[in-house]
DNA sequence: GCGGATCGGTTTTATAATGCAACCAATATC
DNA sequence: GATATTGGTTGCATTATAAAACCGATCCGC
């Protein structure tokens, strides 16, 4: 790979996203804490993933600000994953994903799990408005460049 | 890497969303095609990626029914890739991640692009809700796991 | 409080994915 | 009709990933 290009510089915000979040486990493992888990054989057992790959998402994760690993709750003394507010707000990604696959990546009658309001029960969507409310289609959507195009 | 783990046997639709297009340029691509981009030449240069992975990426996003290849429009002999219904209702996913980029990956009065409605000029972004209206935070979710609990 | 199991990793090694450059056929351009 | 551009494909070098072995520190049974 010669490295991995960096967008990080790119003004594209989606772009910037998906330098951050944008690798292969990134977006399970928080997915998972979303989820509840917050030790490495958690994270583990639940991906499947090798352990020194996991090991280095989990460092990169919380140097970026998605995670924090705290000490430890009950005396143990081992560490603990929790999402920041900066992973929190990633819900929305969450869903956004979930939404598409449920949709397409699913046969008709296939079971999966599903996402609902822990009070009410009622299942959870999300929709793209302008900040006054009306819904809006990808068609009707527009970017706005910035100045200086090197991308948008 | 032996294979890179299939998720696409994973009953929770986020693992399969991105066992689908959780990979390094797809969702690039993908964001371009909603900016209009058309052309094989467009997205190499707009992306600077590697001329065989961009080939390689648009076959697969067009193997997934994410893209078409349409012959060509104005007698020309080349290709353009279009966004499929299913590609264009990946227009969520991008959006969420444009508003987690905006709110976290910028420094303050940093520029970058802006999405707008394209009719009313306003500002547009997504939030989660439950299917009658009310607002949701990610602490009030709840995923409910099919009950064959290979994973979430 | 001793032996074994579990946890949370690190290192080593093998392979797959990526990037780069060179190449090439088919069009477009002049 | 020569040249540049487009849309790729084919090696080759390098990196990322996976699997497995290993290891110290804790946890558990008794």
């Amino acid at each position: 790979m010669v490295a991995r290009k960096s967008l990080s510089g790119n003004y594209c915000p989606s772009a910037r996203s998906l330098d951050a979040i944008g690798d292969w486990w990134s977006l399970l493992i928080v997915r998972d804490a979303f989820d509840g888990l917050t030790r490495f054989g958690e994270f583990q057992r639940s991906l499947g993933i090798a352990k020194n790959i996991l090991a280095q998402r989990l460092r990169t994760l919380v140097e970026r600000g998605i995670l924090t690993s705290v000490p430890a709750p009950n005396g143990g003394a081992h560490q603990e994953y929790h999402l920041t507010d900066m992973g929190r707000d990633l819900f929305p990604v969450m869903v956004a994903l979930r939404q598409w696959g449920e949709r397409y990546l699913f046969e008709p009658g296939e079971p999966h799990s599903k996402l609902v309001d822990g009070d009410t029960g009622r299942p959870i969507r999300l929709d793209v408005r302008t900040d006054d409310g009306n819904a809006i289609t990808a068609d009707k959507a527009l970017i706005l460049k910035v100045p200086v195009p090197d991308e948008d």
